[in-house]
DNA sequence: TATGAATGAGTGTTCATTCAT
DNA sequence: AATGAATGAACACTCATTCAT
C-alpha cells in the first residue's frame, strides 16, 4: 500500500502500516454501525491489530474516530479540488459539481453514515478539529466564483445564495442515499437499481440548472 | 388512541398512561441516542415506569422501537392528510406541501433522528411495519394528483415525477436540520438562527416551484 | 440464614442480606488487598453476588469502599462505647482502654489495612463521610474526661494532651501488627506468637501508664 | 553508589545514571501509589527512560521494588550508624535515637508508605533480601547497649527490653505521619502543621525517657 | 397490574511484559 | 546500551433481559 523507499527504516513502516489498517478498519466499522455501534474489539480484529495498539495510536475511542472523520472529511474535500471547476463554463462546472457530489456519496458511503452518526453527537468531534473547519470556506468560495461567473456571463440569475446552493446540491444527493433503505421499503421500489440512480442523478442536475437558470 | 369507552374499569386508563408514557419517553430516548445509545433503564425512569412494563407491553427493546417508528410515521402521515391539499390549486398546494414538510421537520425533530437510526438499521424495523407500510403510497397518489391538475391546468411542467419530488421536497428540509451541528460548524453560521430558517424555508419554496415551472 | 419475621417483606430480606454479604466480602477483600488491589469481581465471587449488584447497591468501587470505611470506623466506636469507661476508676479505665484497643486491632486486623489503604490515598474517602467525621469528638472527650478525673485524685499527672495520648495508644498496638510481617522478618521473631502478643500488651500498658503516672 | 573508579569508560556513568533515576522514580511512584499502584509505564516516563530499560537493569516490577525497598531501608540504617549514639551519655543517646527516627520518618515519607505496602504483601521482599535481614541485628544490639549503659550509670530501669522500646520509638512516629490524612480528618487538626509537629515530637521524647526513667 | 432482585455476556480501557531491531 | 512495536490477560463498569413475588 505505501510506496517505502530504501532509506526508511523498515520499523517505522509496520507502524505506519499498522495505523493504517486500524483506520481502515475503524472508518467501515464507525460507518457501518455509529459511533456507539462500533466495538473496539472488531476494529481491532479487522484491523489484525492487538486492542491495544489502538490505544497506542489514537489514545481512545473518541480520538479514533476523530481520525476518521477528519479524514474524511479532508478525502473529499480533496477530491473536490481536483475538479479544477475553475477552468470549466460556469454551468458544466455546476453539473460537474452536482454529478461528482453524487458520485461520491455513491461510492464513499461511509462518508454519509460518519456525517450522520457525528451529527447524532452533536458535532463534537468536528467541533474540535480545525484541519476540517478549515477546509471548508475555500470550498464554499470556490461554488460562490462559479455563480459570479455564471451571473456575469449572464446564464445563472442573480441573487442564488452559495452556501444555500450547496446545501442542496448535497441534500438532494445524500438524503436519497442515507435513507435509501426506508425508501426502498415505503415508495416500494429498489432505490440502488442502476436505472433508478441514474434517474436520481438526472432530476438533481435538473433542480440545480433551473434554480440557476437566468 | 385507545378505543376505550366509559364502561371500562378505571385501571384500563392507568394501563393506558403508562403505555403511553413509555412510549413517549421511547421517542425522546431513542431520538436523541439512537436505537443503540439508547438505554431501556432510562426510558424506564423517564416513564415513571418499573422496567419489566415495557417488556409487558411491547416485548423488548426492539419491539419498543418499531412502535415508536410506527406512531411516528403514522403521525406524520396523518398531519399530511390533515392539510387537505386537494381543495388549493395545484401551486398553492404545492408550496403548502414544502413549508409543512419543512415545518413538520422543525417542530418534530425526533422523526429525523428515529429516520436515520433506522436506516442505519437498514431498515430492519419498518419492512416488518405493514401500516407504514401501506400509509405512504395514498400519500405519494396525492402528490402526483396535484401534479396531474397542474399540467392540465398549464402551470406545471409535463414529466415531473411525483416519487422523485417528493423526495426532493423531504431532502432539502431534512438534511438542512439533521445535519445541522456539523453545518453549523463547517458553514460557520447558527443553522437554528430565525432568519437563517426563513431563509432556508424560502430556498427551498424556490427551489421547487423552479422545479414544477412550466 | 436471616432471623425473618412474619411482616417482613420476604424480597426486601433477601435484598439486605446480599447487600450485606457484598459489604462482607469487600471488607476482606479491600484489607486484603488494599483499594487498588481489590478486584471487584472476586468480591462479587465472595458474596455469592452478581457483579452487576455492587453497582445496584454501591454505585461503584469507589462508594463500596466508602461504605466499608465507614462500617469499620463506626464499629470501632461504638465497640468503645460498651466500654462505659466512665464507670472505672481513672487508672483501670486507662488500661481498659489500651487493653480495648489491642484487642480490636487484634480481632479485627482488616480495619488496620482499611485505615493504611485510606491513608495511601489521603483520606479521600473518610473525607466524604461526615458519619466518621462526628463519630470522633465524642470519643476524644471521654478519654479527656478520665485523664481530668485521674488528675483530680491525684493518681495521673497534669498537662497530658488527651489527643496526643489517643494517638499513641493507638500507635503502640496499630504499628506492631501492620508492620508485623516486615518486623517479623526484621526482627527475626514470630509477631504473633502468643507470648509475644502478651508481652507486647504488657509493653504498652506499662508505656501508658508511665506516661500518666503523677 | 556504584564503585565507579576515574578509568571507568564513559558509557558506565550513563548507565549507571539510567540505573539510578529508575531507581529514584520508581521510589516516588512506589511510595505515592503502592506496589499495586505504581505503573512501569508512568516510572520509565519519570525517569527519562525507556520502559525497556526497567527489564534490562532491574529484571521486572517485583525486582524493582525489592531494589527501592533495600536501598531504603539501607539508607536509613546507614543514617542510623553515622549517629554514633555510643559516644553520647544514655540518656542523650536515647533522645539522640527519637528524634532521629521522627526526623528521618519526616523529611523520608516514602519510607513509611513503602513498608506499608511491603507489610499489605506480608513482606514478600524483604524475605528475600538478606542485605536487609542482615542490617537489623547490630542495630538492635546498639540500642541494647544504650539501655545497658543507663542501667549501669543508674539513670534506666532495669528489664525493658530493646526490641520492644524500638518498636515503640518507631511507632509513636510512624503512625502519626502515615496516619496524618485520616488523623487530620479526624482530629479536625492539620497534623502536618509545624506546631503540631513539635508538640508530637516533644510528647514522644516524654513517652520514652519516662518509659526508661529509673 | 406491577415490581425490585438478579444475571451473563459484553463494553472501553489498562497492565506488565516480550519482540525485533 | 537503547528503543518503539506489539501482546494477552485483566480491569471497572454496563447492558437488555428474566425471575420471583
Amino acid at each position: 500500500m505505501s510506496s517505502k523507499t530504501d532509506e526508511s527504516p523498515p520499523r517505522r513502516r509496520d507502524s505506519d502500516a499498522t495505523r493504517a489498517r486500524i483506520l481502515k478498519a475503524a472508518k467501515g466499522e464507525f460507518a457501518r454501525l455509529g459511533y456507539g455501534g462500533a466495538r473496539i474489539d472488531t476494529i481491532a480484529e479487522r484491523a489484525r491489530a492487538n486492542k491495544r495498539m489502538i490505544y497506542h495510536y489514537f489514545g481512545g475511542k473518541e480520538a479514533l474516530f476523530t481520525a476518521v472523520l477528519e479524514e474524511a472529511y479532508l478525502d473529499i474535500r480533496q477530491a473536490e479540488q481536483k475538479l479544477e471547476l475553475g477552468d470549466l463554463e460556469p454551468e458544466a462546472a455546476m453539473d460537474c459539481l452536482v454529478e461528482f457530489t453524487w458520485r461520491y456519496y455513491l461510492r464513499n458511503p461511509e462518508f454519509l453514515t460518519l456525517v450522520n452518526s457525528e451529527n447524532l453527537h452533536r458535532a463534537r468531534h468536528v467541533k474540535k478539529s480545525t484541519a476540517i473547519r478549515k477546509s471548508f470556506p475555500p470550498f464554499v468560495e470556490m461554488v460562490q466564483s462559479i455563480i459570479d461567473r455564471g451571473v456575469e456571463e449572464g446564464v445563472f440569475r442573480k441573487g442564488v445564495d452559495a452556501v444555500q446552493l450547496n446545501i442542496t446540491i448535497a441534500a438532494i444527493g445524500y438524503y436519497y442515499l442515507t435513507n435509501r433503505y426506508t425508501g426502498s421499503v415505503i415508495y416500494e421500489r429498489d432505490f440502488m437499481d442502476k436505472a433508478a440512480l441514474d434517474e436520481r442523478l438526472a432530476f438533481n442536475l435538473e433542480t440545480v440548472r433551473r434554480m440557476l437558470a437566468a
